[in-house]
DNA sequence: GGGGAACGCGAGCGATCTCTCGTGTTTGCT
DNA sequence: AGCAAACACGAGAGATCGCTCGCGTTCCCC
């Protein structure tokens, strides 16, 4: 627990290169075939279900391989080790993510009113979480240890970066240390709505969802400098 | 993990009772010296520090022997298992903060503002929690196996209706399924908030409660009907 | 002061988990 | 076809963890 013994990161022997040194192929001197390709995915999926079951740190990597129909040792010839599935995994759901988001949080067209801002962030924030519940599993666990905090870390990091982003076009004027402020609130916020909204099914997730949203804009409203006067219900 | 070897409840040898059977000792055959109540905090005390410092799964027996300055067999000699620990210090816990907590929640004057009344529940909450960062350590955890799930549950049940119980003063005809499900909503906004208070010290941990009170009042505020009226600023 | 119980120790048992290794099979390329 | 590399297997090495056991020490009570 204290400290760890050296991970041999090259594979390859330092005696008898090829001799052929046109490349210097950094770390992928393996060449995947398709079938590999077609494991790594079946693996990452299996890898996502065991985590959503269990959890990173409980999750093992024999029950992973299990669950994809392969054995130990296949599972550890596309990935060094247990740690680099779960970061191959919050990378590709990374990805997808910043996809995602990528239409709510990239241009914000300041005559939007805030609760339709808020609004659809919530809505594709959900969606996602709900199509992918091994993201939330590895974002709240605080199990996950080694690099995995830093991924999360980054993460959350680009997360608050974006909010502040989109919070900008409504808090002019704020000084800086304030807007991160409410940007941290509003993303612990969501996390908190969304674990709410995820325990439960149906009408009653959306009931969470819209009160979500009211917790949001309420919040924000009144620090909108007169941006956008509040419409008379 | 699938399944568990019995755990042996009663140490006592079957065979030679001593002639007084006067008491069925149910559980508890062994009558503590003051050294053993002693050691038992001071184990309950190591165990909150490495819980804290690694969650509970991470935590090892052996390490909170050696935070407490005992062999491991001391350790198994005030508690069957590691469970077992968990439990006692979150029943502590528990006591100690129903004894914090007695004060605002036991009885809310309906004439106090909400926003005083929510302003000395989230500080009472951070207080507590400042002064005792295993509780959240314990609550935050998506491992906890086993009965430690249970008392989490427990534990969350007695704030939504305590929660409940505080809005139903300022809530009034509004749906019971509704009154818990914003129940639910404020303890979210009181452990997020929690969290990043917690992240955070000095005058920018100050600056993250008042805005967590801002949130919860601004939440609240519009669902009361007209019981307090907003008074101008 | 004597006896029995509570306390204390630490080596180590059994279970589990991550990761390796030797061997056999499939695939792509020439 | 033939060869090298990628793929696949599964037993098990090495490490860790929860927990036990036998034995010695300290304390309470009579």
């Amino acid at each position: 627990m204290s400290d760890k013994p050296e991970t041999p990161e090259q594979p390859g022997t330092p005696g008898s290169e090829p001799g052929t040194p046109d490349k210097p192929r950094r770390e992928q001197p393996r060449r995947r075939q398709a079938r590999g390709e077609r494991r790594i995915a079946q693996l990452l999926d299996a890898a996502a279900s065991v985590f959503c079951a269990s959890g990173y740190t409980a999750a093992s990597t024999n029950a992973i391989a299990r669950e994809a129909g392969v054995s130990p040792g296949t599972l550890y010839q596309f990935f060094p080790n247990k740690e680099a599935i779960a970061i191959e995994l919050g990378g590709r759901l990374m990805h997808e993510m910043r996809q995602t988001y990528g239409a709510v949080f990239g241009r914000v067209d300041p005559a939007t009113p805030l609760a339709e801002t808020v609004g659809a962030a919530v809505d594709r924030f959900v969606a996602f979480n709900s199509e992918h519940p091994v993201f939330f599993a590895l974002m709240k666990g605080p199990d996950t240890p080694g690099r995995i905090a830093e991924e999360h870390e980054a993460l959350h990091a680009t997360m608050v970066a974006r909010i502040e982003e989109l919070l900008s076009s409504y808090l002019t004027g704020r000084p800086a240390a304030e807007v991160t402020r409410t940007a941290h609130v509003c993303l612990g916020i969501h996390k908190a709505g969304l674990e709410l909204a995820l325990a439960h099914e149906g009408a009653e997730r959306d009931a969470y969802v819209q009160e979500v949203k009211n917790v949001l804009i309420r919040y924000l409203e009144p620090l909108t400098c007169g941006h956008t006067p509040t419409p008379s219900p």
